[in-house]
DNA sequence: GGCAAACCTGGACGC
DNA sequence: GCGTCCAGGTTTGCC
């Protein structure tokens, strides 16, 4: 079995909102789910212990879901080159991975994020999982759910979404899973074939989903590493990276401006604008101590109650 | 082309 | 305990 010593950080990974239905058990194993896979994981000295469950040993999927073919190293040292503005960044959360998700679990997950926090997203994409989704394998008690796929999605009613707390998007949620469920089965993968500009193109023209969602479900649902992510907090960072005046509002010129220059000063620039948005979000301290109340709030209450 | 309001909900914060 | 603010955004209408 490949015992993963790559430049990895799987709290900084998983903590660092692009991905919302991991959980941690009170002894500290990490488990997230990818795609028809849970990913055990227990960072340990010199490298992360790992395991797949309900098949073991499915290493092509760890390395497929955290990136593993990246090399970290090799980016720091561009990025370094290009702006000093990173350096602290990556300081902090050095071995962060962007990682490679389910399209759709990218795609419904980061359009329930519009006005929202990371702890209410992560509570709305476990109950659409658990909800319509069918269970993959049962950890020490814990379930976990594949992501439904759009024709179950499509199923579901205004009523049933609202009354979990998915508020103004629940309507958007139903339109957009009936819409991709009369897609061609592979479109999600035909957008991961095609250029970025393209596939970033064909998103923004569905209804609902603007410059933001589609560059996030480009970058962490398509593996297109170009897309940068603006939103409030990488805005900030970005903006340090230019001069000229600033409008108030992030309209679609400035995003693109900005967009732009993350691109043009670093290599895979989705993941430098993953660092910013970590500097910006994620306590250091949740990293060092995972009993800290950051990280405590985001254990799993079935985890706790396994703890209790 | 920029700006503000509307859209749900609930946690954080100040009083 | 209560009121207010605000959070990973998008769309629409006004200026």
């Amino acid at each position: 079995m490949p015992d993963p010593n790559h430049l990895w950080n799987v709290p900084a990974t998983l903590l660092s909102g692009q991905c919302f239905r991991w959980c941690r058990s009170p002894d500290g194993e990490w488990y997230h789910v990818a795609g028809d896979t849970v990913i055990g994981l227990v960072p340990v000295a010199g490298g992360v212990r790992w395991q797949t469950f309900p098949l073991a040993d499915q290493w092509e999927k760890v390395t497929r879901a955290f990136r593993l073919e990246v090399n970290l190293d090799d980016l720091y040292h561009q990025w370094a080159t290009s702006s000093t503005e990173i350096a602290a960044a990556v300081a902090a959360y050095r071995g962060m991975r962007v990682m490679r998700q389910e399209t759709i679990e990218v795609f419904f997950a980061f359009l329930c994020a519009s006005c929202n926090t990371i702890v209410k997203i992560q509570r709305s994409v476990r109950w659409l999982a658990t909800r319509y989704g069918y269970p993959i394998c049962t950890i020490n008690g814990l379930t976990f759910h594949r992501f439904p796929d759009a024709r179950a999605l499509a199923e579901a009613s205004e009523e049933e979404l609202r009354a979990a707390r998915w508020g103004f998007r629940a309507p958007r949620v139903i339109e957009l899973a009936q819409m991709i469920a009369d897609f061609p089965d592979d479109w999600f993968h035909q957008l991961s074939q095609i250029e970025y500009q393209e596939a970033r193109q064909q998103l923004v023209a569905l209804f609902g989903i603007g410059l933001k969602i589609a560059d996030c479900i480009c970058l962490f649902g398509l593996g297109h590493d170009e897309a940068a992510p603006i939103d409030t907090h990488t805005r900030r960072a970005a903006e340090r990276l230019i001069s000229g005046s600033m409008p108030r509002t992030l309209t679609i010129n400035h995003y693109e401006r900005l967009a732009e220059t993350m691109r043009r000063l670093f290599c895979r620039p989705g993941w430098a604008q993953q660092y910013f948005f970590a500097e910006a979000v994620l306590s250091p301290a949740a990293l060092i101590n995972p009993n800290s109340a950051v990280s405590e709030q985001m254990i799993l209450p079935e985890a706790r109650r396994l703890a209790g």
